[in-house]
DNA sequence: CAAAAAATGATTGACGTCGATCAAAACTCC
DNA sequence: GGAGTTTTGATCGACGTCAATCATTTTTTG
């Protein structure tokens, strides 16, 4: 019952305990034969190397970075709140954080912030990444290194991060589309879409899973091409005021940020608006939804995220499985179902 | 930086680490005046025991048990198959975990259950409750004895339990309520409601919810009276098909179990069928929403809830607070944002 | 003020692993 | 078969805590 020490281990190979402890921490100067017998123990006795008691012995520290974009964005600065949050209680765990803003979408500073990491010694990044081939190169240099790379929320290449940790931008289009469509009960309608840019690969995604299934499901009403907003809210709130002075449309859909400038427009117009998706739950979409001037928020849980993310990072530093952990699906809210709102509550505090 | 050890704070107090020791395990044989210099010390150097520490000095093993209703519903096998899969990653470090079914629904036999417990050994328990005041006695013989209990899924007496686990269900009921008013796009229309049983706290929570949002904010929509049907899949087969036999029905809403009776009379019924929101995403009611015999799942997360039991029970038995969780939350499935398959993937396995 | 009781200090051996060191044994190779 | 190399064994002292023991000091009590 009690799980098997290295010293069983050792003792059932025939072999030293020294021997074992240079299998295991493959230290080299060892013999095929040796190597090879210690091994057939550890499969035999299911040998797990006690994580703790190792940690304990050679005082570690996991040392993580999480590069996230700069800026004001309300998302990531959700995204920085839980990661100081949850930092704070690893710390205790021997686990320490550090949070490097990276000028927004900019593949060269991304690129600059890598090389700085470079030089130190990191065991794990986590990076609200760009799908640009140019960071293969120094992210492949990081992992030969040992590092654990994931990337969250916007992914990198694949071959550069050991996981991805985000929700599938299709299918959070394709859900928007879905309640849209559920929302005209029938009737006809017309869609405008909202999207910051078509580089950006999550726009995209959302915005190519929403005509999906608004043209398969829903053929009778029309999906319009997107406004470009650059996320910007000043962009969205004069765009959202121009269209909203005519009637006929039937239901508004960002998939992009800058959802302040929306809202404001919202508010500003009188009688029955369209249904209105946004994504993402911060602050102001969730005023506007209990305050009705948007219907639904699709949000990717930023705080399971980031518990996901540390949760992935240990365990390929780790060299172990992956725990149980809840899946991540974008997620719908509505007035009704809205979390409390820890964020609020801490700024009271 | 590094965390301060019980020595330094002995140091630190002015007494000997023996001393601190027996402050910090509360071992007695202690003078007032010491015991209050340790206590000093250990907030001004702000020592937290190193538990990785503690619990490979003692081998430590924590015994932990799960309650839940026996029988053969998809959902507390959900619950089952979580447990079990969660308790093997934990397993390895120092956590057993029991699963114990009780006669559904019956106090009795929860009751005999938690006698069974006082007389053993064990560290936590996560239990599947009923409100009943006949267990407050019990329970509080069991956290007397030291035990940390939590309710699950449905709560116990406030009382009785340091923590309650599960989502808001007047909250469920609202959320249900939301998206039929939605789905109706300002048409009137009437809603057919089914409960397992009024005597069930949760039925009855989620039904005022949806009364509640409907009434207030969609007075068109008409609710009739829940149809009992004890969750019973063949009481809800008959009474759904008569009911589709009739037109006039915008919807229904199942805010218990049973589903699979439901889900056969829509498979049988011809033509447009009302929209349709049950609870609980299983096996059936995700293939429902697949082939679009449903339209909505409302759904709490079994796999975070159990993930967040564990948490809390560990949080409770080592005394220290908890670290940040994902919140609890109704989530709503459309077909669109389902998440894989885990269950269907672990049977082919 | 002496005897009993209570509190404290000092110390030790676990727990399982790491990262050493040093000596002894087992091999190569010529 | 002897020098050199590689591989092993044995052992030690951390890491921070727990759970002991035993001797000593301090306090209480009659």
């Amino acid at each position: 019952m009690p799980s098997p020490t290295l010293s069983d281990v050792a003792r059932a190979a025939g072999v030293s305990y020294a021997t074992a402890d240079r299998v295991i921490n493959n230290r080299g100067n060892v013999a095929e034969k040796s190597s090879e017998k210690v091994r057939k123990a550890v499969a035999a006795l299911g040998y797990v190397r006690n994580i703790a008691a190792a940690n304990l012995s050679r005082g570690r520290i996991y040392k993580l970075a999480f590069l996230i974009p700069q800026g004001s964005n309300a998302f990531f600065n959700r995204i920085h709140q839980h990661i100081i949050h949850t930092a704070e209680h690893q710390q205790r765990e021997g686990v320490t954080v550090e949070v490097i803003k990276v000028a927004a979408f900019a593949v060269e500073g991304l690129q600059e912030s890598l090389l700085a990491l470079l030089g130190r010694d990191i065991d794990g990044i986590a990076i609200v990444g760009l799908q640009s081939t140019a960071l293969e190169k120094s992210l492949a240099q990081l992992r030969a290194r040992g590092v654990a790379v994931v990337g969250l929320v916007s992914d990198l290449p694949q071959t550069s991060r050991a996981a991805y940790i985000g929700i599938d931008n299709i299918a959070a289009g394709r859900t928007a589309a879905r309640t849209v469509g559920l929302s005209h009960g029938g009737h006809s309608g017309c869609v405008q879409t909202f999207a910051g840019s078509m580089e950006a690969r999550d726009h995209a995604e959302r915005l190519s899973g929403f005509r999906e299934v608004l043209e398969a499901d829903f053929p009778f009403i029309d999906v319009l091409d997107p406004i470009m907003t650059k996320d910007d809210p000043i962009v969205l709130q004069a765009q959202a005021r121009e269209l909203l002075s005519h009637p006929g449309f039937t239901a508004l859909y960002n998939v992009g940020a800058g959802n302040s400038g929306l809202i404001a427009a919202l508010q500003e117009a009188k009688g029955k608006r369209p249904f209105c998706v946004v994504h993402e739950l911060v602050a102001h979409s969730r005023q506007a939804l209990l305050e009705r001037h948007i219907d639904l928020v699709i949000d990717q849980r930023p705080d399971v995220e980031i518990n996901r993310a540390f949760t992935v990072l240990r365990a390929l530093i780790d060299e172990k499985d992956l725990p149980p952990m809840p899946d991540l699906v974008p997620t719908i809210y509505v007035r009704d179902n809205l979390p409390a709102d820890a964020l609020t509550d801490k700024m009271k505090a």
